[in-house]
DNA sequence: CGATCTATTGAAGGGGATCAAAGCGAGTGG
DNA sequence: CCACTCGCTTTGATCCCCTTCAATAGATCG
């Protein structure tokens, strides 16, 4: 995805943003955005590092509900959220989980457009709609940066499309298995060992199906030796070639 | 959507862009460039007409193929398109159709992710990657209007992927249905009355269904007498209110 | 160790897919 | 002008897979 910034310009940072509660959350928060927008100057590292602020958000906890008014936007720093929207039968679909280094606000609409919530103990980035459109006009690098970002998100989602469409539960699980390890890797994991922050339910409502069958598919999965899952929130992926295989891979990403 | 321009900026060219037949041909093409960026100025306009070329597309034709490096951004100016995917066992996925005003090129890959074939005899304007890089670089204004065009289109890729996972047969034709209604108004068609370019194979592939899933439920929506079917390719919508209601909606858009 | 939540496994039912055939409509040629 | 043909759509009958409902197993925590 983006590759590693040098650190030296966060040594410019001389005092913390107002809510962090250490100068350590805000250098942590500034390194997760540099993650999101890579190459920045120096002087976009440092106007970004003064309007952002570091917000812990336990498990559970909701960071904003569909309809309400947007006022803000995000970088998830630790932790994982989903974003979920409900019809009013309690019918569910989460449009993606979201990792460490992602970002969120791109969207069309000045109102939430999901209930965004964590799944774990997470910490994410802030910054003020008004002052996030200082920034972009002042720098158009970070907007490019940004569109960028945006088409990168239109090709995922037009990838997930597929899948909800048109794959079996197995092919789907394959393939969430196999997006969520390349995710995972340039965070520091295994490519081949995954950590699934969400349950059986999240990941049922993420691709359409129940989670029995996600549950039953699991055990396939694991039956035909392509995966292994040493604990309930981890996958081993024994047979990679296999998975691919499986997913109908959509090859040329 | 997009508020109308003052046609005046249009005055100010003098000489048609290579390849375009006729100067009335680049008018045109450069009305619909508008209809996607609006509130352009006419410097940008001007810039914007000297790069693009008008190319006919008749019914059947393919513009790309999946795989295939890009080499171009296109902007729909008549006709209709569709984006396939398709997998190695024949299965497809209508990733979206375009319609004139559309953009082409919003992704952050070199090749093409999918075929783009015409589904009506059709008109794109071209303009070649590197040109527009250029002009992005030079009018940050259009990057930004870029953004907001790919922004706009997650969340209606969100919506999409909603109505894959979860919406039941009937509910995804009514949702389909009133989307494709909020398009072609702003083209000047009439909202209670849809003209459907593609054929049902098409809306079916779109809808994660079969052919004759929705043909039926086209049956089923006619009998309860919340649309009608003047012919194949014509659907009136009899209550907005019912298939509304009916599609769950999803209302704070 | 028991309580509670989540995941897994089992059995039964339904809805969309599949296979197959009949309509319908536009275009062609007699 | 009509008959014919070809493609697409509609309708029908059957089947299978996923869902639904229900019960068991497992994990986490007090």
């Amino acid at each position: 995805m983006s590759r590693p910034h040098s650190g030296t310009a966060l040594s410019a940072v001389d005092d913390p943003a107002p809510g962090c509660s250490t100068l350590k959350d805000c250098l942590h928060c500034s390194v997760r955005h540099l993650a999101v927008c890579s190459a920045l100057s120096p002087d976009e590292v440092q106007a970004l590092e003064r309007v952002t602020i570091s917000q812990p958000l336990p498990l559970g906890a909701t960071l904003a509900r569909a309809g309400e008014p947007r006022q803000h936007v995000y970088t998830l720093t630790s932790g994982a959220l989903r974003l979920v929207r409900t019809l009013a039968d309690g019918r569910r679909q989460i449009s993606s989980f979201v990792l460490p280094g992602d970002y969120l606000g791109l969207t069309g609409s000045d109102h939430h457009r999901y209930d965004i919530e964590a799944i774990a103990d997470s910490r994410v980035c802030r910054v003020a709609l008004s002052q996030m459109k200082d920034l972009r006009a002042r720098y158009p690098h970070l907007e490019r940066k940004l569109l960028q970002r945006a088409c990168q998100e239109l090709d995922a989602a037009a990838d997930a499309a597929l899948a909800l469409g048109r794959l079996q539960p197995a092919e789907k699980l394959a393939d969430f298995l196999l997006r969520l390890a390349a995710r995972e890797a340039p965070l520091g994991g295994n490519a081949l060992r995954v950590t699934l922050p969400m349950g059986r339910g999240d990941i049922a409502d993420h691709l359409g199906l129940t989670m029995e069958t996600v549950s039953r598919t699991f055990t396939k999965l694991r039956q035909s030796g392509l995966i292994a899952l040493p604990h309930l929130n981890t996958v081993e992926i024994l047979d990679q070639d296999g998975l691919r295989e499986l997913s109908a891979d959509e090859g040329w990403a």
